[in-house]
DNA sequence: GCGCCAGTTGATAATGATTGTCAAGAGCAT
DNA sequence: ATGCTCTTGACAATCATTATCAACTGGCGC
């Protein structure tokens, strides 16, 4: 009952749903915080499943390209989170690295109005919070 | 006139003013866009300039920790631009790097709102908007 | 003016995340 | 089952960035 949606994610993707996919994904889906393709490498291997680095990378990319993972500059490299199709922005805790979805329309009005404002034809943007969650507190 | 500030800068951020962070400094300052350690260093070695990558490097990162410059990630490397001294987001075009720096009030009640509702302590935040700026659509 | 020395520089090597390669392996429609 | 295309993964290659360390220099005290 948790594979089923799994793969179907992955199908809607137009990716097939292959054992390692699934490892990835299946263990992106119950986890709060952002991870790095080389710490979600280390631990699949460590939880004995048998996947290469390369894929882990390729299969990161490919889920975030299909709009399933957000993406993180951390330091220098790159974290990734399952996260929810509509656009959003986030809350990050700087030491445990969980992060949760915000939405705000406040944010939208600003984006639209300081863009024109300045003769900007907008294609994008991005607004996050960082700071300590109460846990880590 | 225009060396004098430049070097002023400088010893205000604890930093010698040598010939090389002036010519690295004196760049940034009539420049709208972001530009890369690597482009930067080749722009100023092709004008003439002698100093070395790792320099330039150096100098960006003391710059932008003395909270001269602003950092952006594009792509997989970091760019860097002069900015305000005060708290403020900015209006990227996606086709020239140019960057206008913008101040909201809505942001920033923004963040903290989000914040205390989900018991984070704001340690930061960032708000960027991506777009094409007039003279390049 | 001159010497001193902590702060700087820069050629080069090292690091480390990410991507390219390509032969072997695995879904899935027929 | 068979074939064909999509995937995988060990390994090599990239490439931005950082570490090294000996040579250099700004500027203070004399």
């Amino acid at each position: 009952m948790t594979v089923r949606p799994v793969a179907q994610a992955l199908r809607d993707a137009g990716l097939r749903p292959t054992r390692q996919r699934l490892s990835v994904l299946q263990s992106l889906r119950d986890r709060p915080d952002a991870v790095t393709a080389q710490d979600l490498h280390a631990e699949l291997r460590g939880a004995g499943a048998s996947i290469g680095l390369t894929t882990v990378y390729r299969t990161l990319t490919a889920l975030a390209d299909a709009g399933l993972l957000d993406v993180f500059t951390r330091d220098s490299e790159q974290a990734f989170r399952r996260c929810g199709t509509v656009h959003h922005h986030h809350l990050v805790c700087e030491t445990c690295n969980k992060v949760e979805e915000l939405s705000a329309a406040e944010v939208e009005d600003w984006v639209h109005h300081a863009a024109d404002r300045h003769g900007f034809e907008v294609t994008g943007h991005r607004a996050d919070i960082f700071g300590i969650c109460s846990e880590c507190r």
